[in-house]
DNA sequence: AGGGTGAGGTTGAAGTCTCAAGTACTGCCG
DNA sequence: CGGCAGTACTTGAGACTTCAACCTCACCCT
């Protein structure tokens, strides 16, 4: 984790600071709020969680509105477990269809359907004024590039590729 | 949500930047994997989610190790009904212990036990060590700085005491 | 061709969260 | 005092997530 004199003695654990606390809390209170407060406004509107509208809105971006059931767990950075959970819901309402995919008969294509189409059409503005108003109208325009950045450089950190890339160690 | 002339007509949605998408896009994968390392780190190392081990860490830094109900849901920023559901757990596991509030006798205290106070000791180093790893060594001071104060301004505009605060026309 | 390895995806059970409803008590007002 | 409105907390059912199998098919190697 840091660079210690080779094989290093039982390291006394390295606390946060006071100041690093204080971010930290703000950052788990703000995140749980938000989430709280996104998830709260799309069951009410789209009757689905966050998370749902998310995958409905990479599909509709998607080139024929559709793709493969790991190409959009990547993207929405979930297990593919989860989101095959999710699908089965989404396409219980009608929303999402799957459909087999030609050139490899083990995978699947999951497909926005028109109606799923028409729901996020329907529900976009509400949810996108939910955003603005929780978080850009609050921020100026310096900070929106500060956070923006920040979020990339932790996001990047984490990429499941680095799953030991820092373990070199390890052969 | 934004200034119209007085009844606004229909109002077309006002869509994200694509900036703005940007910082969302990095927003939400940030959130979503920070959040699953974490929950990830935990359940392994203490055998719990995250909120969990938050609970233990509020309980613990409290005077007595104990916190009303309805306190420590606040603290945590979750609702009373998923604490009652989490408190449960923890219980069964021996980590927390509720304790009738004598001057209250609807209310409970839940009380961290010596065992909880325990598995927090040992597994509180490995925590922080995830998180420093996945924030704080990432992030220049002056980002961090930027962090924390973003996250205030979100949190703040959150609090679930403005569940109105912003719709003064409605009496 | 045959067999191994592993990728793509699903499944079921156990754990967690939400929502609406319920119980028990407090505080206040007449 | 008696009631009644609100606070504190819990409960159960259904929705969602995780984890560890599991199945099918693709690819590669001999």
């Amino acid at each position: 984790m840091n660079m210690a004199p080779t094989s290093a003695p039982a390291q006394e654990p390295r606390w946060l600071t006071d100041e690093e606390q204080r971010v930290w809390r703000s950052y788990i209170e703000a995140v749980t709020l938000l989430e709280d407060h996104l998830d709260r406004q799309l069951q009410r509107d789209a009757g689905m969680p966050h998370v749902y509208y998310g995958l409905l809105v990479k599909l509709a971006e998607s080139p024929r509105r559709r793709l493969r059931m790991t190409e959009l767990a990547r993207h929405a950075k979930i297990t593919r477990s989860r989101l095959s959970h999710a699908v089965a819901r989404l396409e219980k309402n009608g929303w999402v269809r799957r459909e087999d995919c030609p050139s490899d008969k083990r995978g699947q294509f999951a497909v926005l359907t028109d109606e799923g189409y028409e729901v996020l059409r329907r529900t976009a503005p509400g949810h996108v004024a939910a955003v603005r108003q929780a978080v850009f109208e609050r921020l100026s325009p310096a900070q929106q590039e500060s956070l923006g950045e920040i979020m990339r450089i932790i996001a990047e950190g984490l990429q499941p590729s680095e799953a030991g890339a820092d373990l070199p160690w390890l052969r």
